[in-house]
DNA sequence: GTTGGAATTACTGTATACAATAAATAGCTG
DNA sequence: CAGCTATTTATTGTATACAGTAATTCCAAC
């Protein structure tokens, strides 16, 4: 419970930025300092967020973290509960499916226009993050990986065009994330890791059908490798249990 | 400027159930007065929603104000510009081609669930928000109109059973309604009269296919009926309009 | 040793005070 | 009188204080 929210900071440390960043900005850095810890797993669902804590390891006030916590709420990433604070959200089984349909339905239909604006440019950068996700799976950086693995999604439908579709999707992985650390096995973290470089490679030819086509496998897959049971960690229903 | 910002509230008055609710369902009922008056379009896009002014209107402090600003900005209804306050957002031209091209993939995706899980029940009721729609335009209530049109179609996609699709259907169209206030033409609201019980029609005849087709139609009704011409008001060139 | 209840503690909810910044106005100067 | 600068005013940003509520602990009684 208690080290669960230990090691929140990634990357140049975020507390030293305090003096050369505009409020604005410590502010947005302290929201995606908070969001990767989640979305990496650092953070597990179900850890409680205390305000003054946060507070304290950020050395804003509370003001400012309710802020960053109500986004994360709004956002589904945290669970705010009124009078018992914020903790990492704990999605259910039906709130999985839904997510993993959604993006069924909104990164398939995206792929034909991707495959439609995809250029060498594009091509090559997707490729160096694929190759990231890769190297950072090979040396056991899970969290990482992770990570990287929901950036080229995010990546992906960016090059849609479509600004509203792409944050939308960005919103699905953070969540695939959670799902993911819920329902999924350790180890197998989802995304195979050639299916990305497959996925390039029919969207780098034009083929757009294809890419959907292959897009939706790749995202059955990820779906299918997780076990869908609700560990109740609610009050055990003891009638039930021991029957009558 | 000053006259946008006058009629919020809406059927019983907001400020009187200060006593009854719980401050949570209160501040909840004012995002809502908020909300609704800005897709309703009382609240016109560019207006200014200063913080002291709706705590005044709502008898509350400005953290309550500032909470719920924020949600709106999050949902881009409201544009939050750092130190210079809140405003309903104007939509630019790129972000309302997104938002169509958003409802096209969403909403028609959903077409063929939501005819699968059609019942006499959902019918009904559909076809009861579809008359009080056509009602409130007959009696030239436009405001109420663009809101149950709004209504209509976030309605359609909750029977598709897929929550985080629908909450997704529910933003597009608050944005969509924002679209209307600034390109649409005064008189034509978007969707016309018929379209709702037509569709009605084929998703209670259970045919997904062509309820699908049929709403594709619809928005690309809605959309060209936009006259998509950014007026521009800030800084006039001047140069521009008097020759050099 | 377990249970029930009172006192304490820990935490969130809300308002308010103060600081910081941008807009508006007034006053000066050429 | 136009244009520039200084002062005032309006408005947002942030922290903090206080109130209210849930959780915990402690103590007594069975």
């Amino acid at each position: 419970m208690s080290d669960a929210q230990a090691p929140i900071k990634r990357r140049a440390s975020v507390k030293e930025t305090k003096d050369g960043k505009e409020g604005d900005e410590r502010h947005d850095a302290i929201y995606r300092a908070v969001s990767d810890a989640i979305v990496e797993q650092r953070l597990k669902p179900g850890a409680r967020l205390r305000e003054d804590a946060l507070a304290d390891v950020f050395g804003i006030s509370r003001t400012g973290i309710r802020k960053i916590l109500q986004r994360l709420s709004l956002e589904q990433l945290v669970t705010l509960t009124p009078r018992r604070g914020a903790s990492v959200t704990r999605p259910t089984a039906d709130e999985a499916k839904d997510v993993f349909d959604a993006r069924q339905l909104v990164e398939c239909g995206l792929m034909p226009d991707v495959a439609r604006r995809m250029g060498e440019k594009e091509a090559a950068e997707l490729r160096e993050m694929a190759k990231r996700e890769r190297q950072a799976l090979r040396s056991g950086q899970q969290s990482v990986a992770i990570r990287l693995s929901a950036d080229f999604h995010v990546r992906l439908a960016q090059l849609s065009g479509n600004a509203t579709l792409a944050e939308f999707v960005e919103r699905l992985c953070s969540r695939s994330s959670l799902i993911l650390a819920v329902y999924g096995h350790r180890g197998h973290l989802g995304c195979e890791s050639h299916d990305h470089d497959d996925l390039i490679g029919y969207l780098e030819a034009g083929n757009g059908e294809r890419a959907k086509a292959f897009m939706s496998r790749h995202l059955k897959a990820i779906e299918a490798s997780l076990s869908m049971v609700e560990e109740e960690e609610n009050v055990p229903d003891l009638q039930q249990i021991f029957g009558e």
